[in-house]
DNA sequence: GTAAATGATGCAAACGTTTGCATACGCTTT
DNA sequence: AAAGCGTATGCAAACGTTTGCATCATTTAC
């Protein structure tokens, strides 16, 4: 291996090299230059006729537009959004998207955006900071002109965003919320979804409630937990440590030891709030295992409502979040946003309210709930 | 309103018209021609600098780093695609996201394009074949350099796909079938699946079996259609008519109404093979609401092996598929063809084999299937 | 001491579009 | 007939990069 003696050779080789056959073959997309060749006239006129300007004839337009329907002609974006320093490219970040909840969240957006002169970009991060700072990174070399975020959950700080925001991207939050962040941010009241779904089992007599909590730090879950507490303090019942547990994801296996580990500790839990539906389900999966009766021997709650979720036997008892919803107002707020040109410093948060929707899995309620 | 008067005043205050205020204002984006200026040095020198060209100084290397550290700088991808013609985009097209199935192959899809050059844009069609043009049109004039695409269920056929391939943009199938377009594909062996599936449950012993199944110009269910049959045929069991349904759409709500007409009617059949989980699902609560007993006074069985079919009750005996790999697989064939450079006219088909999983809704088999 | 090689940098074209301004023509008005 | 105006078109710059070639200074070789 010469290394040293054809140190340019291999160099000058780059990809881009004009190699005249590649081109002549490659990428025959017809210009508006073809067009304008052809016709013998001017780019500025085939421009201005495909436009419809007042100021170009009718035969030329005529003419032109029959060229370029002939050709197949289509419009090269890239250059457009260069010239406009706008590439019309909404990017949106999530963790993942295989639960429903943020698939549907996505579908939300991307039916509100679906009329407008946007396309949408979807980013997953996998929940890993690293991954969403390099995404970010990304967003910012291709010029996207808005972000639509929720952070991954191990996710602390919130620089990466500011950087976008730095360069006059607006950011919409959307359901777990970046504290500190100065942005617009559409989230839902975990709180008090998780405070309606303790106070309800307190209600239908329930007195050794269990929480399987979710990451720390996520707003989201952190929320439901406090919810969850200060239900419990509401109702004057001391707060066992023992009864919570945190779990490190947010799926089925995930749950399922911890869930064995509160089923069988001593003392078992009368009901059981869990962070999610996914980890509702397999606590039930547990208990039922364990030759326990839900909800006679232990009521058992989620979060989300998720499409399945009542078709479980017994059917599940959860939290509604208004998904979709929460993703046409975020891709409202942000289209909004992109309008007005980044002036208006005043944020706006929303926050949507979820609800409880009782089934099944946990025992009736004598007293309804104002 | 004089509107004649003005008519030229309006239009060529158009939007992009360089607006001193704004431009100064908004978009400082820092590029390559600011380091120079700074440095007093060309453009070229700055570019080749950051790209580390080897003819450049290291001392000026280090100059030009350092500013465009202190500067933030982030190279504009947008100027660069136009460029290199090639703007580093792969398309996603699917009828939604919302299902496991598809949200799984779009996670599969992504993990192996994550760390090359290129990004992904996902595309919704809702199960839309005009919306599926309409997508296709887009993404012709952004410039994508490749598609992956699972046609809507309405789509019969696919000559904007051709469009596609028309102008070097290569594209891959995967699990929904094209019919009649030369592409490269990657599917899944539907018709095994529910042969495999069929002949099981005849060997169960039942002989009454039931489909509930989907959209016949859809090639996955057309196959899974033909499976069913042909394990009826294989074991000499009569094809009736009355124990066929098609289904409109994928979802628990669409499923409900079809499976309580079959269980109602007369001859209650003792098996039922539902197209996908979602279907198999709300079958069984219907059967479970009209009193019956899952597997013993019938069997049921589903498709897909969503990750929480395990948990209904009785657990849903389904057949998976592969559904990350063939994600995986698709965006790995296409990365082939964009670094091929369009050469090379044999297309590749792969088919990836589904696999009965045996639960609980099903009865149990005296017979194993080798 | 001159020719050739090498090292470092600059110039300018190219990618495809839009758009302010200039131009050219024909007509009316003074 | 000169000035003015409206109509239709062309010219060229701009967006931010990369890169072939030219340039210039310095070194090396003979």
């Amino acid at each position: 291996m010469k290394l040293l003696q054809g140190k340019f050779q291999g160099y000058y080789n780059h990809p881009a090299q004009p190699n005249q056959n590649t081109i002549m073959i490659k990428r025959g997309r017809v210009t508006i230059t073809d067009i304008a060749r052809e016709l013998n006239i001017a780019q500025s006129t085939v421009s201005r006729a495909l436009n419809d300007h007042p100021a170009i004839k009718k035969e030329t337009k005529a003419a032109v537009r029959a060229l370029a329907e002939k050709l197949d002609y289509q419009p090269n974006m890239l250059a457009l959004s260069l010239l406009r320093k706008k590439s019309n490219v909404i990017a949106v970040i999530v963790p993942e998207i295989t639960s429903h909840f943020f698939s549907a969240i996505i579908t939300g957006i991307q039916d509100m955006i679906a009329d407008s002169e946007y396309n949408i970009m979807i980013c997953l991060t996998n929940e890993s900071h690293e991954e969403e700072t390099v995404i970010v990174k990304r967003l910012l070399k291709m010029q996207v002109d808005g972000v639509l975020v929720s952070p991954a959950s191990s996710t602390r700080e919130f620089d990466h965003f500011r950087c976008l925001q730095k360069n006059d991207i607006p950011v919409v939050v959307f359901d777990r919320d970046c504290p500190g962040l100065e942005a617009d941010k559409v989230l839902v009241d975990d709180y008090a979804g998780a405070f309606q779904a303790v106070e309800y089992l307190i209600n239908s007599g329930c007195r050794k409630i269990a929480h399987l909590g979710g990451p720390l730090n996520l707003s989201t879950t952190k929320h439901r937990l406090q919810g969850y507490l200060d239900a419990l303090r509401q109702a004057n019942i001391p707060v066992e440590e023992r009864y919570i547990a945190h779990v490190e994801g947010f799926s089925h296996e995930d749950g399922m030891e911890p869930a064995m580990a509160l089923l069988q500790g001593p003392d078992r839990p009368d009901a059981l709030f869990a962070m999610n539906d996914n980890i509702a389900i397999s606590a039930m999966h547990v208990a039922q295992s364990l030759g326990l009766n839900v909800p006679d021997d232990i009521s058992i709650v989620g979060f989300d409502d998720e499409p399945h979720s009542s078709f479980f036997r017994p059917a599940l008892s959860t939290v509604w979040q208004p998904v979709y919803s929460l993703g046409m107002l975020s891709a409202r707020i942000l289209l909004k946003r992109l309008k007005e040109g980044e002036v208006q410093k005043p944020f706006r948060q929303e926050v949507f309210k979820p609800e409880l929707v009782v089934r099944a899995s946990s025992k009736e309620c004598p007293v309804l709930i104002s």
